[in-house]
DNA sequence: AGAGATTGAGTTACCGGTAACGTAGTATTA
DNA sequence: TAATACTACGTTACCGGTAACTCAATCTCT
């Protein structure tokens, strides 16, 4: 009991025995098990589960970064949860991982089972889901209006005079913030008269090179198609290479526009035509309001992190 | 009693008990507390803590992602630790991590405090040092060898007839894996009677802009370099795109060498000069290996995954 | 039928830390 | 000087699961 107290700094004992307190946790090489203050107290420990679709997706790296340095600062751990896009799976790891008495949670998404919903909200632990934005969260909310993102490109896309449209992605999912990019993008191009002609959602991973050969799929299917929205810059650059490849002059012959301002942007010839968004905050801003609650301070239950229209030059 | 012998399915009990227990199982919305076997049997946990430098370098995300698939295959969790390339960050991470009783360890390259290796022999968990190769490790190691493969880029150079050689790339620390590869580099200069005319350690991440702002000032403080060798593809990709902004030509008037075979190489007008490394098989071998000490099972101390030069069309 | 084995269930103790309480010995105050 | 307060340290019980043990009821076999 005396060296508990001594370890935690709690006082209620002398110098002389603080001393050979620590003489004994130096001889031993002891470390102490949390595990056991956490059961102790019936209270949580410092891990934050935290569940992202995929780490090959350059984006949510970004806001993993994000979220895992704010934590760190504040002397909470990251357990990862890669759920594939595959709602069971993320259920299957929410189970998991509150078995290990986190102190909360961070979600990417706003879909889950009915399970895991009724789990998550049984577990009465601070909950934030993160990228898209949720009107009525389980618990809080950080993210951006993905429909209303791919809204703006379509409106400024039919301002530049296209009136056909193509889009390759890689979501099926409806409840993929990429979808309702999609959605808002195909309500924009209906709302001003133009024309969807071909949407392309690949089975693959949204990376450079499904950019590349997603491009040649839909122009040789659809030759017409004046203007492509890609699910991401990383899609869009792929693009970008295709386009050079074959001799397509960007954007005489076709525009291309991206979404997220990745790092490859940035050394482009041309100004990417994309949407900013700033990753990094969505993570922190996430971090932050779970590390409030988990303070028993209050927090605001949605944040939007909002979003940025860059013009560039390849429409 | 018997409701945790019905939970494990262990036996010892009637149909007629188990339909009772799992009844109030449902009624409750119980979860068990994971924290409390463990600390019951004075086990592990299935937490297996996984420290990386840096998730913004992609190299490292898809060692990352290697791992955690293989890792909740098996029924493990990853705890993430970024050390920002700082010992001392690496260092309190694993006495954090430690602390709540993990199956096991991974940590990305070979040098760590002294008071690091002194806790990481003490706690006798299993360990797995990535990245680095490294002949004596504290007790697994899966990796590469790093100089090596930097003096086979420089010795392959020297066979295209280059003389004068520069480098650019962002580590300054010696014990880096990134600076291996720079000494086989400037080793094999040195042996092939070349001359290592300028490198360039930026303070920045080995990204796609440094790479195009890091060949501008090479270049510009060394107008006579002939080929320079990047820290990696990202980094080569921003010259390749500096060089192409500023219509110098590749390789006419300049070379270009990447490393690490990443994903935009796939989509350039041109094969990079590279070395293929397969990142994912790295992260996998070390869970694998991990995941067999941790079951008792022995496992090979040193796997070397190799690497391979892609001789490309920028040289 | 009676001895021994099997089955289904309950009881006790323990893991390592800490809250709550107990208790000498000393210091402070009325 | 006696009552009271404070200091430094010790003792007990508890968190939730499970190993090891106990025990009554039933079953199997000679």
């Amino acid at each position: 009991m005396t060296a508990s107290r001594v370890l935690r700094d709690e006082g209620g004992f002398s110098e002389k025995t603080r001393a050979k307190v620590m003489a004994e946790v130096e001889r031993l090489g002891y470390l102490p098990n949390r595990l056991a203050t956490v059961f102790a107290g019936d209270k949580r420990s410092t891990f934050v589960g935290v569940s992202i679709p995929d780490l090959g997706n350059e984006v949510f790296t970004h806001v993993l970064e994000g979220i895992d340095r704010k934590l760190v600062s504040f002397n909470h751990q990251t357990v990862l949860g890669m759920t594939q896009h595959v709602q069971t799976e993320e259920e299957n790891w929410i189970e998991t991982v509150l078995s290990w008495q986190p102190a909360g949670l961070i979600l990417t998404g706003r879909a889950h089972t009915p399970r895991a919903i009724q789990i998550l909200k049984g577990a009465n632990i601070p909950l934030v889901e993160i990228w898209d934005l949720n009107s009525s969260p389980v618990d809080m909310c950080v993210g951006l209006n993905h429909f209303d993102s791919g809204y703006d490109v379509g409106r400024f896309l039919l301002t530049k005079g296209y009136s056909r449209f193509g889009y390759v992605g890689t979501s099926h999912d409806a409840a993929n913030a990429a979808t309702s990019r999609l959605n808002g993008y195909a309500k924009a191009i209906e709302d001003g008269g133009g024309k969807l002609t071909k949407q392309l959602c690949l089975n693959d991973i949204p990376g450079f090179y499904p950019g590349y050969y997603g491009t040649e799929q839909l122009l040789s299917s659809d030759p017409n198609v004046e203007v492509i929205f890609y699910q991401n810059d990383n899609m869009a650059v792929g693009a970008v290479h295709f386009c050079q490849a074959q001799q397509i002059s960007i954007p005489g012959d076709i525009g291309i526009a991206g979404w997220g301002e990745l790092p490859i942007a940035s050394v482009l010839p041309y100004r990417l035509t994309t949407v900013h968004v700033n990753h990094l905050r969505i993570g922190q801003l996430a971090a932050e309001k779970l590390l409030l609650k988990i303070n028993g301070d209050s927090a605001r239950p949605v944040s939007d992190v909002g979003f940025r229209l860059v013009p560039g030059d390849t429409v």
